[in-house]
DNA sequence: CCTGTGCTTGACGCTTACGTAAACGTAAAG
DNA sequence: CTTTACGTTTACGTAAGCGTCAAGCACAGG
């Protein structure tokens, strides 16, 4: 039998910041937050697959606006253990909660994407009134 | 003919507030930041359906987790003159900018929702299974 | 006239989410 | 050995978005 060959990459500091375009400064905090808790080697830390999925969800939740203490719930469901009948109703809960967060948060989208609709039209034809007038003006 | 009774409706930032649920601090600072611009009866601020809308605006504007900088270039785009070209194609500008950001959230909402949307059918398999396993020991 | 209610303007405080040095360690390259 | 690159901790700085007094005016009711 072949041995399946994990890649079992993992990423320095800095590679991360580059792949996410973020400073080494936000890395750290978030992981002074616990957010993040990458693998040291001496002093240094390594971060694994886990941890660049984690960042990738943190930075997600930043760009809906939510704060990093939000994001510790959201982020901490993913990878909860089975764990004991209370924790899950509790996880069940968290995710009722978001989830309304969530859909108030689209339903304010599509409602502010149909006004800038609006006043987009309303700029065309502005426009557009502005430029026939001076067509008009050069007869 | 009948003079057609406009409303002219206003109301004291008490109210405003009330309505909104948001502090009477708040108001004032958003109109410290050029948001809001009542009326003044002497010292006294009189808030005209317009402020009304906007107040509106600006609060959904932060439940997407723009900032208030931002908000006012969204709120600013709702009555903006008809102007002349270059203010126009600034505008349309904006709200191409502003129309890329919304749909990015909008995606990273569904995805979201989607990533949840797993996480609760796991949870909700590993309650079932707890709770199967318990009726099997009473047995 | 006194009290209460509602409004006003400062002005300082606080939290979040980092930015920005300062000062130092380590390991490879020249 | 020195430079360079890359990493580390500690710690103070800052902008946004308000909270929270403090101190005062204005007007209605008792």
């Amino acid at each position: 039998m072949h041995n399946i060959r994990v890649p079992a990459e993992t990423w320095s500091i800095a590679e991360l910041a580059a792949e996410y375009d973020v400073t080494l400064r936000t890395i750290r905090f978030y992981e002074d937050r616990g957010l993040l808790t990458p693998e040291r080697r001496g002093t240094v830390r390594v971060y694994h697959p886990r941890d660049r999925v984690r960042l990738g969800l943190i930075l997600r939740g930043k760009r809906l606006g939510f704060s990093l203490d939000e994001i510790a719930t959201i982020v901490d469901m993913y990878d909860a253990e089975p764990g004991e009948e209370g924790q899950l109703v509790y996880l069940l809960d968290q995710i009722t909660t978001r989830r309304a967060d969530l859909e108030q948060r689209r339903h304010d989208i599509d409602e502010t994407l149909r006004e800038l609709a609006e006043v987009e039209a309303r700029c065309e034809a502005d426009l557009a009134a502005l430029r026939s007038d001076r067509r008009f003006d050069r007869r």
